[in-house]
DNA sequence: TTTGTTATGACACAACTTTGACACATCAGG
DNA sequence: CCTGATGTGTCAAAGTTGTGTCATAACAAA
């Protein structure tokens, strides 16, 4: 698993980041200021920093310092408008940054990608005989490919993602479908009949009755 | 489960922890002196550390650097009066205190704050021989599945978080069915005997006579 | 203690809801 | 215009849930 360390002064912004960036399966760690930051830095544990530039005591440029010579990349948090600041960043070894107040979702496709670009996006699922490969959407069971659609496929990619949770249908048709979740149509009930038939999953992908879906470990 | 390490030298203390932390769930390991404490630490495996600061030969704030690599939550335990022993705990990176005497309850109470707070949460409940699994909806007894529906896994998990306690039936059918209460029907009894009869509960839930019902620990 | 009243247990059953299976219409892309 | 993907409707099957009945248990009053 993916461990992030965020770097922010406002713990209410750096809680937000982190409950946001657990749901989407990473592990994170707050530092509310530069000194405790650059202690947690220093054992070198993290895939990724995001770093606000504004800390009271030990600025963001000074930790960059610190960050530099263990090659592990940055996200910089800026506030609006101090375009000096980005580009200082950036000219100091950052990979990206981004602008206060942002989007949740402009900022998890950035960690997304800045991962990506270091190769430690993790792109490789695995559930019973089945392999998922998330770049190339590749899936193979036994070692023989499968054939997804778009949908199974993201389909697939949820549950795995959640495996032993029940997750109810509205939660995850508005994953898969990114809207919400009208009742009272098939859809998503055909796409489960459809990956089970697929994959053999007829014991797998448990139906919850009255909730949801549920991919389960034991028989 | 949640694993928690107890290092604390008065065993009578530390036992006296034990028991109570195990009856609502966590499993515990004992360590009586800083050096064992260590030990065990460097195993990784906990999720939480109840860490007592005078201890013969190693003491608390010596073990601390160990566990703050690992990012383990801590809870000291300090003797009454000595404030220094608080605030030096706290600033070495310890999560809480909790002053010697304490109640059980208010030991329990933060634990399960600090544990809230760093996600670690249990998402497991149990009772007798039932484990409850909320997270995956599902619910063993004596380690063998057993099935409900959405109704009796509500009512289950809110008797449990309500354990010996008189509920009235007004509050359980609320919280349950998210409705008012009218009497003069069967629905909250029957779902009672369903729930008994699939668990075996005959004599834990205990109905109390014009009022609701109890889940009762003792025979 | 007895008796009357009321509440709960046990149970069966019907109504209702949800899901599986499947066929088909529609849509998007080549 | 094809082709495969996707969404939706229908129907049957499966499962859940509410309610009524009746026997029994608990309580209260006499």
């Amino acid at each position: 698993m993916q461990k992030i360390l965020i770097v922010e002064d406002e713990e209410a912004i750096a809680n937000l980041i982190k409950i946001n960036l657990e749901a989407e399966g990473y592990q994170c760690v707050c530092a509310f200021d530069g000194k405790t930051g650059a202690d947690l830095i220093e054992e070198g544990t993290f895939d990724l920093i995001l770093l606000d530039i504004m800390l009271p005591e030990i600025n963001g440029y000074e930790l960059l310092e610190y960050v530099r010579p263990m090659g592990t990349p940055v996200i910089f948090l800026t506030a609006k408008g101090s375009v000096d600041d980005r580009i200082k960043g950036l000219k100091l070894g950052a990979d990206d940054y981004i602008v206060k107040p942002f989007q949740i979702g402009e900022l998890i496709a950035r960690v997304e990608a800045v991962l990506r670009r270091y190769g430690k996006a993790k792109q490789k699922l695995a559930f019973a005989d089945v392999e998922i490969d998330v770049i190339s959407r590749t899936v193979t069971k036994a070692n023989v490919p499968v054939e997804l659609t778009v949908k199974e496929f993201d389909l697939l990619v949820e549950l795995i993602q959640n495996k032993n949770v029940a997750l109810y249908r509205e939660r995850i048709y508005e994953k898969v479908w990114g809207e919400a979740f009208m009742g009272d149509t098939r859809t998503l009930d055909s796409h489960i009949q459809r990956l089970r038939k697929k994959l053999g999953w007829e014991n797998y992908i448990r139906t919850v009755f009255r909730v949801g879906y549920r991919l389960e470990d034991a028989t």
